[in-house]
DNA sequence: GCAACTGGTTGCATAATGCAACTGGCTTTT
DNA sequence: AAAAGCCAGTTGCATTATGCAACCAGTTGC
């Protein structure tokens, strides 16, 4: 099982092909999906996905390898192994959730159950989206790709100077009234 | 080039297996940023990426097939044959910044350059992030997976109903101080 | 016309994936 | 304590995807 395929260009300056060196291949994230929808064992992922039962064992032991899924054999039945999603795998529920947003969007006619909610008001949820780091909601418009040595200078030559940023748990939204009308 | 593969159990009524379809092969994700970077020849993702040829032209060609980028030969040099992403393509962005954060997050000594900035303040951007519909952010504890039938009803009883959804351009953050101390 | 450029394609090697059958540890049944 | 069954994983073999190098066709510049 040699590690003889190149690298995905790391050189690339950006996270993207570390990224997709666990979470690119086939099936990950069909058992990252899988993980977070409460399945955590070898059985359930095989009758539930329909993945061969050798790619299974080897994307769970990848998936493992990088910290993304825990293991370890239950207490009350030690056959049993429980693989479960760690933090750095939830982390990854935002590129999850936002593939799948895609998919549903141009994807025919998928319906989608269960569905994915707020727990607060059992709502769906919205679209995972960019922000800035004030919580603006950001199109490919309002995107800019600059120089390191040139982040916060803007084009009328004032220096921006970062602000706390918006993190989980913030009450995010609307200084105004939004959208609708 | 049979399409014989099995296509990812699309039964599971979500658009992931959908959104893998495309999205799930190698060097689809490298190409769609490289494309997004301001990339739109063959010879410049074969540079850039160091892809092989006939992958590249595979994988092109399976991305213009699904609509994600556009394709037409330029009008002042009728060999060159320009890409360019589609609006469906555009809309893989949260996706593809949504993976790269993660990579960076967990990749070691990964310093991305150039950064990507909000147009605006040309600071760099925040975390993508899965929103309510009013725009809260949302963690994995705030999630919760419902029945269709069930989606709006409150563990209290009561119903919630849907109000207008947030969208790019809103003003998304905070109505209290965030964070920080 | 001829060389060079651009975007492919083809042939062949290697790696990943899939299927079916088998193993090895553990648990339950008898 | 055998026997049978379950759970996770491995092995052998076929198919599909990927990578490398060489070749091809339409354009362009000279």
């Amino acid at each position: 099982m040699g590690e003889i395929r190149e690298p995905l260009r790391e050189l690339t300056e950006c996270g993207l092909p570390m990224a997709l060196e666990v979470m690119g291949e086939r099936w990950s994230f069909m058992i990252l999906r899988a993980s977070f929808n409460g399945l955590h064992h070898f059985e359930e992922f095989l009758s539930e996905l329909g993945i061969a039962r050798n790619i299974l064992s080897n994307r769970l032991g990848r998936l493992v390898e990088h910290g993304i899924l825990g293991r370890q054999p239950m207490a009350e039945d030690r056959r049993k192994i429980e693989y479960r999603l760690t933090d750095k795998g939830m982390d990854l529920l935002p590129a999850m959730i936002a593939l799948r947003q895609w998919g549903q969007k141009y994807g025919a006619e998928v319906v989608e159950n269960p569905v994915l909610v707020d727990e607060r008001d059992r709502l769906p949820i919205g679209p995972v989206s960019i922000l800035s780091q004030e919580g603006r909601i950001l199109g490919p418009e309002d995107l800019a790709l600059v120089e390191r040595a040139n982040v916060g200078k803007r084009a009328d030559g004032s220096q921006a100077e970062p602000v706390a940023p918006v993190s989980r748990g913030d009450t995010a939204i609307a200084d105004g009234l939004r959208g609708a009308a």
